[in-house]
RNA sequence: GGAGUGGUAGUUCAGUUGGUUAGAAUGCUGCCCUGUCACGGCAGAGGUCGCGGGUUCGAGUCCCGUCCACUCCGCCA
């Protein structure tokens, strides 16, 4: 039916006679000369219309944005003066000799050069958002990452491996999909929250090299960068170490950025301990494009008088710590804005000293809370911090993880919004994650990966006495800000595994019945093994620099976790409900 | 569950202090135009101001509720 792709012909081409198909991007009807601008996944070609050929020219004359046609023509250089160096094509054009239409369309509901849609629109429409170019390059950009994957780990002894998407529900983590069982009725499968017990199992089986690209679903609140569904680079290896792992799961990210976007990231990935992160930058996936850090201070505000500061500073879990901004001229609305900023993090205000003459002290500093705090611990401020006259100190002082949660958050914007990010890719490795953390609400330990992880060498028996400070070999892998991959070694024992439980809350009868499989399959000769799991969505939406995942799926949901193309969920039939055993507790609105 | 931004023509938006017939651009339709490429010119059609209620002589504008889209907090082992 064609002979090339609109947007690959060039001055090669030229004097072929060409057979074309693809869509009217646009027409420009000149009365005497007709052209349309057709265009193919590849990009456009200008098509020229005379009315020499009758024919050709009157069907081109009907036609209109996004009509599928069919041209035969002739490759010819453009006149001089008219050639279109933004377009590839640019130098030739294709005398239409022949024009057919395939098929006419609706008017399009927006024009697909248009880059500035609402979201619901282009949902709505999807498919023509699809068509645009700018979907189409990250479609392709994600296949692309997709294969480089692939070849990456094919070519370290990897073997795709496919688990189950109906499966059974899990305690901990994320809430399920459920997908009732006609067979057994009252019964439910879930969709998987990931393979990770599968893989683990892949490992006993002997696979030793594991990995899969493959669906998610977590029935979570959505966000920029979370989908209901969303697709994992999932790996899992035997008889290897922690460092052995990350080697090898640098190497495959390297090669991807190397071949997708050519960009050489550094050999080795730098290393941080989890404990350093919140320290010095308040996250744990620490966005080191910007160098601003905050420096602890709660041992020297142990002492003083003001209550905010000393309150914080003496609470167990407490901390204070400071975000120095060098020479940042802020206004008092910015600082009003940051306020209320940190305000969403928890933290009740946002004290602050600006540095005017560091000098003299406490009059060259600028700030409501000077005058609680003596000369002495100012200077020490002052000292820790590294300030220079012009600078702005913010302040955090609250439960370590407020500060935390405000400071890190702030430090991340203040760096992006005044100029003090670097550019390029900063990749990290964040390891040596503590084992759980306490949750409040719950009053419980919880697993602060997932309850497979394995506790560093020499921190089994704190699992019981000292929960809190059992380290694990659990590590993530942040790129600018962003957690883009996490795993761990894995508890390869059952006894050891039984412990986490313990800890957990998980009683022996609860984990024998929802874990029982796994618990004796570890029993059964299990290697010691780990891995990691990648987003794939995140990774590729930085790639683009899209500023959702939604820009790098086909087609993805809306934050009500409803798909507008398809109208998905949508009401089933009673008889569908009857034969699963189902009754509804609430008849939905007619 | 909570905080915020937005919802007006097919699309993207403007709409003053509550005041007559709700505008622009673009798209669409028709006519004209032989070198444009965001073609150009002329004319025309196109509106449940998200929805419901309230205040008012009068509501796109004020109030209450609700729905939808987006961002964030919680949540996401």
């Amino acid at each position: 039916m064609r002979t090339h792709y609109c947007g690959d012909l060039s001055a090669a081409n030229l004097d072929q006679i060409v057979t074309l198909a693809g869509w009217a991007h646009r027409r420009r009807d000149h009365g005497g000369v007709i052209f349309i601008d057709l265009r193919d996944r590849e990009g456009l070609a200008q098509v020229v219309c005379d009315p020499d050929r009758a024919e050709a020219f009157a069907t081109a004359d009907r036609a209109r944005n996004e009509f599928v046609l069919r041209v035969k023509g002739k490759v010819r250089r453009r006149p001089e003066g008219t050639t279109n160096p933004a377009l590839r094509s640019g130098e030739i054009e294709v005398l239409a000799h022949e024009v057919e239409i395939l098929n006419p369309s609706l008017t399009p509901p927006f024009q697909l050069d248009d880059d500035n849609l609402s979201e619901s629109v282009r949902l709505q429409y999807r498919v023509l958002d699809l068509r645009r170019e700018q979907m189409q390059k990250n479609l392709r950009l994600r296949y692309k990452v997709t294969m480089a994957v692939r070849k990456a780990l094919d070519a370290l002894g990897f073997i795709d491996i496919e688990t189950p998407m109906l499966t059974r529900s899990t305690p901990e983590g994320a809430r399920d999909y459920l997908v009732p069982s006609r067979v057994h009725p009252g019964e439910f499968f879930a969709l998987p929250q990931s393979p990770q017990i599968f893989k683990q199992l892949l490992m006993v089986a002997g696979f030793d090299r594991y990995y899969q690209i493959v669906r998610c679903f977590r029935d979570e609140d959505l966000r920029a960068d979370r989908q209901p569904e969303f697709t994992q680079i999932d790996i899992e290896t035997s008889f290897l170490s922690e460092d052995e792992i990350r080697a090898m799961m640098e190497k495959m990210i390297r090669a991807m950025f190397k071949e997708t976007l050519d960009i050489d990231l550094p050999d080795p990935f730098p290393r941080m301990t989890w404990a350093e992160a919140m320290g010095r930058y308040g996250s744990d996936k620490p966005d080191l494009r910007v160098p601003l850090e905050l420096t602890d201070l709660t041992d020297l505000m142990k002492s003083v008088e003001f209550k905010v500061f000393r309150g914080a500073a003496e609470m167990p879990g407490g901390r204070v710590a400071a975000l120095r901004v060098p020479g940042a001229e802020l206004s008092r609305k910015e600082i009003d804005d940051y306020t209320q900023f940190v305000s969403i993090y928890g933290a009740k205000g946002l004290a602050y000293i600006k540095v005017n003459d560091k000098s003299k002290l406490p009059e060259g500093l600028q700030s409501p809370i000077v005058k609680f705090l003596p000369a002495e611990t100012l200077a020490q401020v002052l000292e820790r911090t590294r300030a220079e006259n012009g600078d702005v100190i913010f302040f955090g002082a609250d439960k370590a993880k407020i500060v935390n949660d405000a400071l890190g958050a702030l430090r991340v914007r203040v760096g992006h919004e005044k100029g003090y990010a670097g550019k390029g890719w900063r990749p990290l490795w964040v390891v040596d994650f503590p084992m759980f953390e306490y949750d409040d609400e719950g009053k419980r330990w919880s697993a602060m990966h997932h309850p497979f992880t394995a506790p560093k060498d020499g921190h089994e028996d704190l699992l019981a006495s000292d929960p809190g400070n059992a380290i694990s070999k659990g590590y993530d892998m942040v790129l600018n800000g962003s957690e883009i991959g996490g795993g761990s070694v894995r508890i390869h024992r059952a006894d050891v595994q039984a412990k986490v439980f313990i800890a957990l809350g998980i009683s022996d009868e609860e984990a024998s019945a929802k874990f029982g499989f796994l618990l004796e399959n570890l029993q059964f000769g299990a290697p010691p093994h780990g891995g990691i799991a990648f987003g794939l969505d995140r990774i590729v939406a930085m790639m683009t620099g899209a500023e959702s995942i939604r820009d790098v799926i086909a087609f993805p949901k809306t934050q009500r976790a409803q798909c507008l193309l398809t109208h998905a969920p949508s009401p089933v039939d009673e008889k569908q409900l009857r034969e699963l055993g189902l009754r509804l507790r609430d008849k939905p609105k007619a």
